[in-house]
DNA sequence: GCTGAAACTCATACGGC
DNA sequence: GCCGTATGAGTTTCAGC
């Protein structure tokens, strides 16, 4: 796969998928200029080449006992690679875990914990979190809301 | 709008929709067992009641330019609401701010930001987030890689 | 509330420019 | 590489259970 270079129209197309990811491709051509077939076949492309990853529906966290987050840095015992790969299959398996990040720093990993409230909460963070794999300390910090973000660039403009 | 309750066909559409945002009803219906007349009645069911708050591609951010991401901790001057408003407000006409969120704590926001480079980081920093309503103090965290996350609950089985 | 069929909209392929 | 048309797939509506 080659990254492939984008033009004015591909962009165009991508915000207006960003912005409704079930637009059918009649909507989109009227959106940007074009007729029908070349957003048709530009579409094809960019799934192709991977710049459009998949489609999904944003759903509210909170409709799926979801609605309360938590951001929870931790720090390994150890950093060598198998370490980390251990750790980050667990984090893998765990539904709670919605964002994952290796960091430098500090901190090795930065995660977004989902969960249906601070009991919940609790109960993911000493049952299971803790006992991940090579895990040594831990620290949470609790949002009160979320300002800006859920699709990349949704709100960009 | 009310909060409805869902059962299981619900959970497992709207499972098959966080999957393939654009997935035929009849996929779906075959999928969860159902002919597709009821589950597209469940559908705008939940588009209507905001469980699906929308659809969307998941656009690869380093095509866009945006491939490389510094989280940001704020802590604003004061915490008076006028204070947060101008500052949210400024952040919502970032483009290069893809999430951010209010926390307790002894830091106000965290905050993602996505540029094409630390070149650019380096340019939005100290021409414009440091220049927002109320900054008092930045302090950035760099990421080496996403483990987990991107769409959320994509990776939960 | 689900099923199955009919009407309609939309997506894909092809010929022409 | 784009436009316009035709064909087939997918969506939506409605009668019946």
């Amino acid at each position: 796969m080659e990254t492939a270079k984008l033009d004015d129209f591909d962009r165009a197309i991508l915000r207006e998928l960003q912005r409704d990811g079930r637009a059918p491709v009649a909507e989109i051509a009227e959106r940007v200029g074009l007729s029908p077939s070349p957003v048709a076949r530009r579409l094809r492309m960019l799934e192709a080449s991977g710049v459009i990853a998949g489609y999904t529906a944003q759903v509210d966290e909170g409709a799926l006992g979801r609605g309360f987050s938590v951001f929870v840095s931790v720090k390994l015992d150890r950093q060598v690679d198998e370490a980390l790969a251990k750790f980050e299959a667990a984090v893998a398996a765990f539904p709670e875990v919605v964002d994952c990040w290796l960091m430098t720093g500090a901190r090795d990993y930065l995660l977004r914990i989902a969960t249906a409230g601070l009991p919940e909460f609790e109960a993911f963070l000493v049952g299971r979190l803790t006992r991940a794999p090579g895990v040594a300390s831990i620290e949470s910090s609790i949002p009160l809301r979320r300002v800006k973000g859920g699709a990349a660039g949704l709100s960009c403009r």
